[in-house]
RNA sequence: CGGGGCGUAGCGCAGUUUGGUAGCGCACUUGAUUUGGGAUCAAGGGGUCGCAGGUUCAAAUCCUGUCGCCCCGACCA
């Protein structure tokens, strides 16, 4: 392709709503455009970049007997009914009417369609396992879409579904789906780590999310420094710790403690350590008001809370409905509450003579222990673990880190299947609902975080095996017709050759070639000069490290070649 | 959904306080010179000032409504 004519409109200025790296290089190198809010055209440079992506995505994918298919985006409410998901996903779900005032939705992703189907066309555990998967639009009306492709209402998504005969079936399915995405991400050029995740909305339990690490991601994870372990913020759990173990149980004594409002004056007041109080919290869980107990200096896990509440909507309660169920808002404790649940951090148990509040205006009680004064109603993990608390598996201080969500995996189990009856017959002419799996990548979110670790303050540096072009070849002066035959010569022996090359045949300036050039990132760059005529060599250049090599023009196209193999199996 | 900010040419912005009929830089077109890191000169083209009402002799500017965009938070995955 000839520079002159291909549509990348490079901006000499980042436009104002771009915010983050991979944004304002998508936008300054002209690969994209927005059409309204987080809804995006990709520009050609762009869309070869995505096609890239797509095809490591379709090789990896087939290699572990994925099937593509391709799904409707527009769906009917009927088969959001039969999984409850109608309700359950809210205002984010894009829903439509057609003529006849029927209900559809544009899909936010594809269990329901991928279900209906396998239920339909597949009976016998002979067909098993079956892994479907396609490249589609996803819609999510998204509250707040961000930073570009990262967080759009309209992106690309690779989506996989797997189906099983059993729990062992389903263990090699996601095994494979784990590997080849660890292949994924390695080959795209990411820097990126799997970590243990919670499961969501989408349903089921065992998850791993696939982080590539940036610190613009909106994602914290917590990794150890001393062994493999890593989750997401809001899946982590520790081992629970007690405090003042070993201690006599003491007699409880009420102490006033006027003007104590947070945690850190009461524990200050009183002069008991932080860890040793009890904070309690009222929140509304769907239409139910709960009292939550945690231990004072930690805080709480809103979605840890909602899975076990098995609830959709969880807020701190206002303060009348606090006073509705009989509590004094900023005093409540455990001691002689009654009417409402009591849902208690599983470390509470372990905290021998600890402070909470005493139910009262300016009072606090000393020496509480579980068990003896109060009990709880349920008692589980519902802490957020934080830098510094101990590694659940070798007891070594976690770290976190920041990673942008390019992939997940969840094991679905039979969710789905037995909701939407996806049912099939054993060899023993049994029925049994069928063990499914999903496995997502964001496309465009993959492309964003590329970007984010790939790029200098002059622009992107594309990863050979997905930079939209291999190379691009530049003749410095547009007039000097000898220079412009001999890249011209260069240009065509790449195409014949099939490699994937650009020349920059603009009559501009070389400061302005050599400013695309470095904005767009190609890999490989080969520059026609002066000095060309005399020495018969044309600069090799390095997008990544910079670093030029003087070769042969009459070897320039065996060297590429021989350069493009070896950084495409650097990748693999 | 709450708080804040912004809509003027493809991009970046000024002009709005104090109403007088739209401007700057980049980009674009033509010509000349220039050619190893975003050239120079000259001449051009392009905007119903987000939209709809209202006030006024006169509205980008004042008033009302509305739509859209961005950021922070909440929410969601």
């Amino acid at each position: 392709m000839r520079v002159s004519q291909i549509y990348a409109p490079t901006l000499r200025e980042i436009p104002a709503e771009a915010e983050i790296a991979s944004h304002q290089l998508l936008m300054k190198s002209g690969m994209i455009r927005k059409v309204a809010g987080g809804i995006y055209t990709y520009l050609p440079l762009g869309w070869r970049t995505m096609k890239k992506i797509m095809a490591i995505i379709r090789e990896e994918m087939d290699a572990i007997d994925g099937q593509e298919i391709a799904m409707p985006a527009v769906q009917p409410a009927e088969l959001w009914l039969e999984s409850g998901r109608w309700r359950v996903y809210g205002a984010e779900m894009w829903r439509v009417k057609d003529r006849h005032d029927r209900d559809f939705c544009l899909a936010p992703t594809h269990e329901e369609v991928v279900t209906f189907h396998i239920r339909n066309d597949v009976r016998s555990y002979r067909s098993l396992p079956l892994r479907p998967y396609q490249i589609q639009n996803k819609y999510r009306d998204e509250r707040r879409p961000r930073f570009g492709l990262m967080r759009s209402r309209e992106f690309l998504m690779k989506d996989m579904y797997s189906f099983d005969v059993d729990e062992a079936g389903l263990d090699i399915s996601y095994k494979l789906a784990y590997d080849a995405y660890s292949n994924i991400f390695r080959r795209c050029g990411l820097n990126f780590r799997p970590v243990e995740a919670d499961s969501g909305a989408i349903g089921g339990s065992g998850s791993h999310e696939f982080m590539a690490l940036a610190d613009c991601g909106e994602s914290q994870i917590l990794y150890c420094s001393g062994c493999d372990f890593a989750a997401t913020d809001e899946f982590a759990s520790i081992k629970p710790v007690g405090t003042g173990t070993g201690e006599e149980l003491r007699e409880v004594e009420t102490v006033y403690t006027p003007d104590c409002k947070t945690m850190e004056e009461v524990s200050a007041f009183l002069n008991v350590p932080i860890n040793r109080t009890v904070k309690s919290m009222v929140y509304k869980a769907d239409d139910e008001i709960v009292l939550v107990l945690i231990r004072g200096d930690r805080q709480i896990n809103e979605v840890k809370l909602a899975n076990l509440l098995d609830v959709v909507e969880l807020g701190f309660a206002e303060e009348d409905e606090v006073r509705k169920v009989g509590l004094e808002p900023g005093y409540c404790g455990p001691v002689g509450t009654k009417g409402v649940r009591i849902i208690a951090d599983e470390e509470i148990p372990l905290m021998i003579n600890h402070e909470c509040g005493q139910g009262q205006k300016d009072h606090h009680l000393l020496n509480v222990n579980y068990g003896r004064d109060y009990t709880a109603d349920i008692v589980a993990d519902i802490k957020l673990v934080e830098a510094g608390d101990a590694c659940p598996c070798c007891g070594a201080p976690l770290l976190t880190a920041r990673g942008i969500e390019v992939g997940q995996v969840f094991k679905l189990h039979t969710k789905y299947s037995s909701a939407m009856g996806a049912r099939y017959v054993d060899a023993n002419g049994e029925e049994h609902d069928m063990v499914m799996g999903c496995y997502g990548i964001g496309v465009g979110r993959t492309m964003s975080a590329v970007i984010e670790q790939n790029h200098d303050d002059k622009g992107i540096i594309w990863p050979m095996s997905v930079a939209p072009y291999q190379v691009l070849v530049v003749p410095v002066n547009d007039k000097d017709a000898e220079l412009c035959a001999m890249a011209e010569d260069l240009y065509q022996e790449l195409k014949r050759r099939r490699v994937e090359v650009l020349i920059d045949d603009r009559a501009e300036r070389p400061g302005v070639k050599f400013n695309d050039a470095d904005l767009w990132g190609i890999p490989l760059r080969v520059i026609f000069g002066k000095k060309c005529r005399e020495t018969g060599k044309a600069e090799l250049k390095f997008r990544a490290d910079g670093r030029v090599e003087e070769v042969e023009v009459s070897q320039l196209a065996d060297v590429i070649e021989a350069n493009i193999r070896r950084m495409l199996d650097e990748l693999k």
